[in-house]
DNA sequence: AGAATAGTGTCTGTCAGACAGTATCGC
DNA sequence: GCGATACTGTCTGACAGACACTATTCT
C-alpha cells in the first residue's frame, strides 16, 4: 500500500439527524473492525471511482450499505484532510448532513458495523472516533443556522406526509433546543411556496381541529 | 497509471476576488499545458500528499507557486467531483474563495500557467476549462451571501491597512455591484469588534475630513 | 363546565431604507 | 462663495418577540 502517500484516501461521511422523542438525535455506529475497533462514530465509507457518480452517490451508497437507510437529500457541510486524521494515511473525508423522520429510519447493523443507534446530537455520550467529534460540530452548527437564518425550510425533510403547522413548530424547536413564538413562527412561513394547505383536511382530537399541511411537489433546497 | 481508477484525483481550485476599478474581479490563469491547453481556468492544482498538511496548505502551495500570491485567509465553498469533470480520470476538486487587495496581488506566471490576469468576476469574456464556471458560479454566490447575510466583515481583507468608512462602502457595493444607502451602511457597522477607529487620524482632501479606521488586531472569520 | 389545543390580534422595540440636513475641508 | 465629501437626524415601513385573547373540540 505504497500508494497511500501518493494518493489520499477519500472518504465520506454523514451526519444523520432525526427528532427522537422532541430531542435532535444523530445515527452513529459502532466500527466492527479497525481502525478505532468498538469506538462510535459518524457512518462513513470510502470513496469507490468504479462504481461511484460523484461523492454524494458515495453518501448514498455508504448509508444503503452499512446502515440500510435511503437519503434523498445530502447538504455538503465541510471537507476535513491532513496526514494524521485516519491511521490508515493521507486523506480526505467530505462531511455531508442530512435529516430524515426518526420513523422512516430502519437502521441495521449491515457490513463492518457493530451497532448503530440514535443518540443526543449535542452530547453523545461517547468519544467519537477519528476527527468526528469536529464533524458532528460543524454539521449541527450548519443545520442551526440554515434553520435560524433562511425560513424554516429545512426541517420539511423531517415532517410526516401530513403535518400541522404545531407539529412543524416543534420540530424547529426541538432542532434549535429553544422555544419559538406561536404567532411569530405562524407569520414567518405564512404564505411559503413549499407549504400547502390540505384544504378540508384536519386533524381531530381533544381540541379544536388543526389544518393539515403537506410539502408542495417540487420542494428542493439549493441556496 | 492504472491507479487512476483506484484512487480518485484530488485538486484545489481557487476563486481569488477582488476589486478592480470599482468592479468585482477574478484571478484566471490561461493554461499551458494539457488537458484544456490554452483555456482559461481558476487557478488550482493537485494535491501532494508528501508535502501538504491538508488542503487548505495545497492551496496556498499552489497559489505560491503557480502565480506568486500569498493568501490569508481562504474559505471553503464546495467540492466537485466525478468521472467526468477533468479528463485525467475520476476526480475531486475542493473549491476556495478568498480575497485581497488588488495591487498586493502581484500576480505572475509561473510554471504550467501562460498568462495570469484578472476579470470581470460576472462575465469574464472566456469560456472556461472543465467545470469552472460552475466553480465560479458558486464562489460568487457564497461571498455574495456572506456580506448580505453576516455583516459586512469579509470585505475588511480588501482594504488597505487604514481606509475611510467611505471607502469600505465602495468596496462592499462594487462586490454586490449594487449602492448601499449610506446612513444605513454605517449604523450596521458602527461598534463592529474588529473595526478599530484611529482616533486623531484622518485623510484629507478637497472636502471634510474622514475619519480612518483600520483593521483590529485578531480579526478572523469563523462563522 | 373544564381541559387542551388551534389560531389570531395587537403592542412594542429594533432595524433597514430613504432622504434631507448640517459640517468641514480645498480652492 | 462653491464644489465636494463627511457625517448625522429623522421618518417610515417591515418584522420579530411577547402576550393575551377567542374559538373549537373532546370528555
Amino acid at each position: 500500500m505504497k500508494n497511500i502517500t501518493l494518493f489520499p484516501l477519500v472518504f465520506v461521511d454523514v451526519a444523520l439527524f432525526s427528532v427522537v422523542e422532541d430531542r435532535l438525535g444523530v445515527l452513529l455506529v459502532q466500527r466492527a473492525q479497525e481502525p478505532a475497533q468498538h469506538q462510535w462514530a459518524l457512518p462513513g465509507g470510502i470513496l469507490k471511482p468504479e462504481i461511484d457518480d460523484n461523492l454524494e452517490s458515495t453518501a448514498r451508497r455508504v448509508m444503503r450499505s452499512k446502515v440500510s437507510v435511503e437519503i434523498p437529500h445530502l447538504e455538503e457541510v465541510q471537507t476535513f484532510s491532513g496526514p494524521n486524521r485516519d491511521p490508515r494515511g493521507w486523506s480526505v473525508s467530505v462531511l455531508y448532513g442530512a435529516l430524515l423522520p426518526y420513523d422512516q429510519v430502519n437502521a441495521v447493523v449491515r457490513n463492518k458495523v457493530e451497532k448503530v443507534d440514535w443518540f443526543d446530537a449535542d452530547s453523545p455520550g461517547h468519544a467519537l472516533a477519528f476527527d468526528h467529534a469536529n464533524h458532528l460540530t460543524m454539521a449541527l452548527r450548519v443545520l442551526r443556522n440554515r434553520i435560524r437564518a433562511s425560513s424554516p425550510t429545512l426541517p420539511l425533510h423531517l415532517m410526516p406526509e401530513k403535518f400541522t403547522l404545531t407539529e412543524l413548530q416543534k420540530t424547529c424547536q426541538s432542532i434549535l433546543d429553544k422555544p419559538i413564538d406561536k404567532a411569530a413562527f405562524r407569520r414567518r412561513i405564512d404564505g411559503h411556496p413549499f407549504l400547502e394547505k390540505l384544504t378540508g383536511e384536519m386533524q381531530r382530537g381533544a381540541h379544536a381541529p388543526a389544518q393539515l399541511y403537506r410539502v408542495r411537489d417540487g420542494f428542493a433546497f439549493d441556496v
